[in-house]
DNA sequence: TGTATATATTAACATATGCTCATATAATAA
DNA sequence: TTATTATATGAGCATATGTTAATATATACA
């Protein structure tokens, strides 16, 4: 008798253990109102963390904490200019995925 | 002088209080891992709540909270047969999302 | 009526999350 | 070097979230 082989099962919507982490947590990313707004902000231009709070009304520390969570998911990137600290998009989907989703949640 | 007058502005991506509020509900769904196997299970055909259970070895209770708070975004629905409650796909475009945030991780 | 089955609900718990204040760090300029 | 400005970090806190066990409810059937 034959060996059986162990066929990788790789349907498109397959769901192995990580890419099962990797969706939650980008969608965790697009889950809290702040973030939303600081990437909806991001859709226009660059923003210093400054200018962001400013925009917002937000603390400084908020900024900075929620951009820490965006930038370890690769979500957005920075350059520096001098102290000042440059924040924009870094991830063409997500931001595809935001700007779809605010565009259906308007025409419900 | 005349009086001014207040314009709504309403771009596409502008993004009103209910908006916000609803984006990032949408995405909250889609945050947890548990919510995105049963998610990902429905897009197969509809589950009762004891199948879902046991395909994806989670509690009866589990599964029956995270379908309410499901059912509650009108993400999924259900149909009654005897006592079984048959639960299935309730928002064409949420689960495009998925299927499209899958398909995308996958190619990461 | 009573029993069995499927699902929902409640309360408790542990953990995660987001914001804030205070402070640290980094870069620049005087 | 010291002072200034911009940003990052750490700790504490309140609240949110997800899971669980136990129990309630609902339907069907004998």
């Amino acid at each position: 008798m034959k060996d059986e082989k162990i066929v990788e099962v790789d349907n498109a919507l397959s769901l192995d253990e990580e890419t099962l982490f990797e969706v939650s947590q980008t969608f965790k990313a697009l889950s809290d109102p702040t973030r939303v707004r600081i990437l909806h902000l991001l859709l226009q231009k660059e923003f210093s963390v400054n200018e962001i709070a400013e925009n917002l009304q937000l603390r400084q520390s908020t900024v900075s904490h929620q951009l820490r969570f965006l930038k370890n998911l690769r979500l957005v990137k920075y350059r520096r200019e001098g102290t000042t600290l440059y924040y924009s998009q870094d991830d063409e989907h997500v931001f595809n995925l935001l700007k779809q989703s605010i565009e259906h949640a308007k025409h419900q």
